[in-house]
DNA sequence: AACGGCGTAGAAAGCGCTTACCATCCTTGC
DNA sequence: GCAAGGATGGTAAGCGCTTTCTACGCCGTT
């Protein structure tokens, strides 16, 4: 029924293995020989079975991408990029037949566990983790050691925007482990996965970090010479690492301009959608009545807040100001402008795809970041005297 | 070094075949023997090698979805949906273990072909098309015969949101073929692939039908309702059936309401991003300085409408008003809010997943299509008299 | 003229799994 | 108490490809 590369060989009437050298291109094969071979793989229609050769050859085309959400643009923008990097495009001999597998985790530690034992059963020949991780101690432990048992099956692993899991390492007693919490250090590739060398010569995964830290300082500096004081900070799903590292960013502005930490009623938590942003807007507005800025997590949540101020009767910037966080195509669009903080996601993305393709590979595991740069527009104004 | 289902089988003292049916759970096993089995694979830390079974069985756990532009929600949304419908949530048994391969041709048509070609390389479950389809009769030829080849292979061909590709059928001759243009007959699933039934019991594609038209009439309806009768159209990409649709519905409606089509200058095709919003109302207000309303071919669109008015000092909705079209999720916070139309993203994500999965199969071909419904929101209202 | 090399191509041994097709063994029915 | 039959489990033949090892010419050397 259906072709295979010995129909091909015998229609070219030459054996298998010259046909699969052909197509793969890693052996030198006469010139004439192998355009009889190409004829015969055209007229046939061949399409090469990839299980077949992936069992034979114990690797695969596939590269595994994670993301949180693939509706929301921010991880849309960085898994194109990953796709379009690694993608059929990419005309790198050996390279552009990859397929980017891109899964929904929905934010799910569990889902991705799952995802990740999936992508190990495929034999994927990267796997690249987005957006925030969790900081739970236990699914760290969990991710740290499925990612080990990855890197040990030779499976590239990438992680993009997020710190690597650290992890209670079994072998060296229990203790020590997960410390989270404390700022700095974001993505350095704490203690746990990815520090000692593991012995063998796997490779160890690769960190291509997101400056969270340093746009939600940044956007709080901005707002602080502007002059407002009174801030609300609706920060984003608990326990996360972007959430942590957007939140020490804005911490230590306020450190650093020798203000008090915001106290505990002005940071809400909620997921990065529009609803956290409305509701959390009108709760910061109750809990105090006299805030002049709201620095949400998200552009989205951001959005969401514009709309409740809006739906309150107030003006922005002119009564409160709002800063997002991603600089969002739409950010722009809006009305008012949005002030946010642009992330090279794209950038990210494509150095993640290169790192999963083993084009690139820093010796200390970390790409060089790129910093995040204010986009200051009009949704932010000195409050009024 | 790596364990396979031999050691599987040695250590829980049985045969590899055991092993093989207690993973599979397609075969009688004695409950004593599964969980020893079991047990033996969680010790092992056993992980099948998916090339191995797929080759062995002849099928993959593959299902590719094609996207025009993963960073737009637009595709974001349909995607997450399909995933979310086949990935490891599902619990059906014998499901859940798919895994989607998301796919971005950025609106190529080569490159979808490449994609499909690799996806029939990985011998793929499924294969999910969505968004616009070219109306490019040599793409939609090369397109019928390679989702022609894949069905023959077993592969599920779904279409969400666009028609089947017509084809000039080479075996009735040449001639007939690719009659585009005209509107109605969206998505029947026109002459050409899918109609004839090919002989053998190979599956047809499905599709799931988007609205567009439908859609499209609604709001220009909605707009002659309020008293709008210069009304400029920034349509989507040329020779694309999601434009063609959306375009025959605005007509449509004009027509109904007894009313001349409009004139062409007032019809300006861009890719469905902000800049064609933004420089295609300045080039309509140009054109047509009386204007007092504008349909974009997109939320996005319409988001660089308002921008350009706003510019402009053009008031939405007293000096011109603005509709949009998919009703993502920034539509509702913006301002202000934009009329455009709902539709079933979601819904037809999950259907489609659905098909994919083969849990359903329309014994025409044809899923019942949800309705698109008007959102009205203030971004349009009656023009000034 | 004989020989070592190089450039090509073929033979064949798997890769790790699935799945007929059998071989047991323990029930049952009578 | 014995044969028939169901319930389990094993055997082994591939699935279609890659890749090592080998074979064969033909060339340039010495």
């Amino acid at each position: 029924m259906t072709v295979t590369l010995a129909d091909v060989a015998a229609r070219a009437g030459v054996s298998a293995a010259t046909v699969s050298r052909v197509l793969n291109g890693n052996y030198p094969v006469a010139t004439a020989t192998r355009s009889r071979v190409l004829r015969a793989v055209d007229e046939l229609e061949y399409v090469v079975n990839g299980p077949a050769s992936s069992l034979a050859a114990a690797s695969s085309d596939l590269v595994g991408v994670l993301v949180n959400d693939i509706a929301d643009p921010f991880f849309g923008i960085i898994a194109g990029a990953v796709q379009d990097t690694i993608g059929p495009v990419t005309e790198t001999p050996g390279h552009g037949r990859k397929l980017a597998v891109i899964c929904n985790t929905g934010g799910s530690p569990e889902r991705e566990l799952t995802y990740l034992t999936l992508l190990q059963r495929q034999r994927a020949a990267a796997v690249v983790l987005t957006g925030s991780g969790t900081e739970d101690p236990a699914h760290q432990d969990a991710l740290a050691t499925r990612l080990r048992r990855l890197s040990a099956g030779g499976v590239r692993v990438v992680l993009c925007g997020r710190p690597a899991p650290s992890s209670g390492d079994a072998t060296s007693g229990r203790g020590v482990a997960t410390r989270a919490g404390s700022n700095g250090a974001a993505h350095t590739g704490g203690p746990g996965y990815g520090e000692p060398d593991d012995g063998d010569g796997t490779a160890r995964p690769v960190t291509v970090p997101l400056d969270n830290e340093g746009g939600a300082r940044a956007l709080t500096e901005h707002l602080l010479a502007l002059g407002h004081r009174r801030i609300g900070y609706l920060a984003g799903p608990d326990h996360r690492s972007t959430t942590r590292h957007r939140l020490a960013g804005h911490r230590a502005a306020l450190a650093d301009a020798g203000l008090e930490p915001p106290p505990e009623r002005l940071v809400l938590h909620g997921p990065f959608d529009r609803d956290t942003g409305y509701s959390g807007a009108l709760r910061l507005l109750e809990e105090e009545p006299g805030l002049t800025a709201i620095a949400a997590a998200n552009d989205t949540v951001a959005l969401g807040v514009c709309a409740a101020l809006r739906d309150r009767g107030l003006r922005v910037p002119e009564d409160v100001s709002v800063t997002g966080f991603d600089d969002l195509p739409f950010a722009a669009d809006v009305a008012p402008g949005l002030t946010t903080v642009r992330l090279p996601l794209r950038e990210a993305g494509t150095a993640a795809g290169r790192v999963a393709l083993g084009l690139e590979d820093p010796k200390d595991g970390l790409v060089p970041a790129t910093p995040a740069r204010l986009v200051a527009r009009d949704s932010t104004a000195a409050p009024r005297a």
